[in-house]
DNA sequence: GAGGCGGTTTGATTTCGATCAAACAAGCGC
DNA sequence: GCGCTTGTTTGATCGAAATCAAACCGCCTC
């Protein structure tokens, strides 16, 4: 179950990531995957499709990384060595404009890869990643999986997928954007998040509000002020905890 | 050259956006491409990377297709049967609010392909599609193309790097909604329409003011604006010219 | 050349969200 | 449980762009 079990260090290319406070040295361990970490793997939706021997491809392809929170993955202009698939915690992709000023592209969490679109384009990544939180991620060798994909339809298939997938859910980002207003766009992230037909629900942030206002395009304060707005439509914050009495009425919003 | 040559007419599912004032059935045939129209496509990203057997293959499945300015090609929800290829004109992708209001998610001009991502998702569109101007695409059937791709990689690898290209350009739009002023936006366009490495450049914009307002996630009132406070960076706007004095200037913008 | 039409610009106003600052709450380590 | 750190809320202000309205302009038709 630990990590630490295995004596196996190796330093990285992340160095910037790589230190916390403590002048520890922190993981950035490569190692195969553990039993529980390949169980959550095969369940994403980027190895749920696959065969029997696809999967055994992939699987020995995929090695496990850890970060800690804050740690950078990787920055924009960076060459491009992996992609990702989360496996635990969050992590941001985001921009910077030349003020120094951040915008999130994508909140990754367990299931989700990225940087995966770097597999059929340019060297670089073109977005920095950071851990929001203690984070578990398969990591893939891009040249490798080309390399694989080419040889197994199975495997470009499910890359196809993904890609798909990421395409519509960003250009949904864009319209959303630029049609609702941070009320529409929290009552939106709340109802995707409801079990389906129900008329009222309680859930559970999967992390922090700020990192949910990134997610939304919004300031902090704006998140906080559109949670307000929707105590009116029956909407209850109290902490992560969030209290929904009447579905319709937030789908009015 | 001229497509009315051929009498061969075929009503299709685009009722909508098959009538004219004048009360004429326009296009919506559907016909082999001619010469002129095979060598548009063939330059296009998604096919010039394709062996000589693969591209054989595509150009049996493509046909033809007119539209007039403003009609509909499909709609957000409808059956999708068809993704597209751009030869000529400018098409508009955007989405409605639930007050009808409408946000462009895309702007395809000639070359763009759009709606491949349907080939691995769901069977209905996810937006609306509009024919800016007068437009020439090339149709392809989504059910017969995923059905090439399987047998030919060399199909699935222009795919994929069109979706790749999509995804990245998609989450570009993202970040600049959510990182530039109007004016930035604008500067940011005009120095990707500039020739690399020239100090100053004349531009012709290949399409209405207000559709690039609208690809820029601006009401065309702001791009009016955004171009004029551009003035003090040396761009001249007259019409659909635009004269830039400073390359370097525009982009300390 | 006169009109008409669609697109663009300009002006005035409003709205929404960002920003700055400060109060507040909640974990978390000790 | 205390105190610090970090995240969240609230308030006040500012700024950017949307909206509404009207003027303007270029282009096409007749």
């Amino acid at each position: 179950m630990d990590r630490a079990r295995d004596g196996q260090f190796q330093a990285t290319h992340q160095a910037a990531g790589g230190r916390r406070a403590s002048g520890v040295m922190t993981v950035n361990k490569l190692l195969r995957l553990n039993s529980r970490e390949k169980n959550i793997l095969v369940k994403t939706p980027i190895m749920a499709s696959l065969g029997p021997s696809a999967l055994t491809k992939m699987l020995d392809l995929a090695t496990a990384v850890n970060y800690e929170s804050r740690d950078i993955l990787f920055r924009e202009g960076e060459e491009a060595e992996s992609f990702y698939c989360v496996l635990s915690g969050y992590v941001r992709l985001y921009r910077l404009n030349k003020d120094g000023r951040e915008a999130d592209i994508r909140i990754c969490g367990p299931g989700d890869t990225f940087a995966e679109c770097l597999l059929y384009l340019g060297p670089n990544y073109r977005y920095n990643a950071q851990a929001a939180e203690n984070v578990t991620l398969a990591r893939f060798d891009i040249a490798r999986v080309r390399a694989a994909a080419e040889q197994d339809v199975d495997i470009s298939r499910a890359i196809m997928q993904s890609l798909a997938n990421h395409l519509l859910t960003t250009m949904d980002c864009v319209a959303n954007d630029r049609l609702q207003t941070a009320p529409q766009r929290v009552a939106h992230f709340l109802l995707t998040s409801c079990p389906k037909e129900s008329t009222s629900a309680s859930i559970r942030l999967p992390f922090q509000k700020s990192l949910l206002a990134g997610k939304l395009g919004l300031a902090p304060e704006a998140l906080s002020r559109a949670f307000s707005a929707l105590r009116r439509a029956g909407v209850t914050v109290r902490g992560r905890l969030i209290q929904i009495n009447d579905v319709n009425a937030l789908k009015q919003i």
